[in-house]
DNA sequence: ACAAAGTTCTACGACACGTAGAAGAAGCGG
DNA sequence: CCGCTTCTTCTACGTGTCGTAGAACTTTGT
């Protein structure tokens, strides 16, 4: 999985908190603290698509959304680094072994059944 | 966390699978595929000494290791991409919705009590 | 003390990323 | 239908990181 770029980061964000596709103009606008030229928000927004991360419609102001949830980048995230590592049992124990009470609960809960409304929703 | 080269995570591979500390030309000589100058790996270790990942001691052919476990590494990033997420349980429910069986039963074992013999020994 | 080996300093080319101008394409009010 | 505005694409530049290594300096072994 490709890394994301400080801005390309934010502009994610923005997409996965948002409601709906958003056109590349919504982007400026929410990004307007950075005063960034529009052009600048298409280039990231084209090397996201290139990446993988964004698609766009065919309608006329493109709308771009994420191709994958928030949640699922990060777990893939999770899982892409757990499956570089040679040995994973060691990995998920150190892992395991450091995530604090409530995750751990959370996880054995999770482990038991799969918990009922947080199951895999497609993104927006 | 930084994030590693490819050069500097193959050199860390080496640090990790070595029984013990590594001077430069051990390294050179583990990497000879690469016929790399002497130097270069020098400018390496520098940069992952900078960035954290290794540490030297004083003697005089400075020997290099891992400041982490490459366990304690990966668990370190699986950490860092869960705690950048804003919804760290949507995060761990895909996570663990994706893992196979015998990962799950490994987590359920390591969640209901410390796996004997996969504790937290210290890196080499 | 001298040669060999090790270490540090500095640098360069390639590439990713933030940034944006210029040019082309599409839609809209008249 | 036509020019004006907006959107989109193409291309480019500056900066930072990384792989790479030469040159110069330091330490060690004999």
């Amino acid at each position: 999985m490709a890394s994301l770029g400080d801005l390309e980061r934010v502009v994610m964000d923005h997409l996965w908190s948002a409601d709906g596709p958003l056109a590349a103009t919504d982007l400026r606008d929410a990004l307007a603290d950075r005063g960034l030229a529009l052009t600048t928000v298409h280039t990231v927004l084209g090397r996201l698509q290139q990446k993988g991360f964004v698609t766009h419609d065919e309608a006329r102001p493109r709308r771009f959304r994420p191709t994958a949830g928030r949640a699922e980048h990060a777990a893939g995230l999770m899982h892409e680094v757990l499956g570089q590592a040679a040995d994973r049992q060691a990995v998920l124990a150190r892992f395991v072994g450091s995530v604090d009470a409530e995750e751990a609960a959370l996880l054995r809960r999770l482990l038991d059944g799969p918990a009922p409304g947080v199951g895999s929703p497609p993104p927006a």
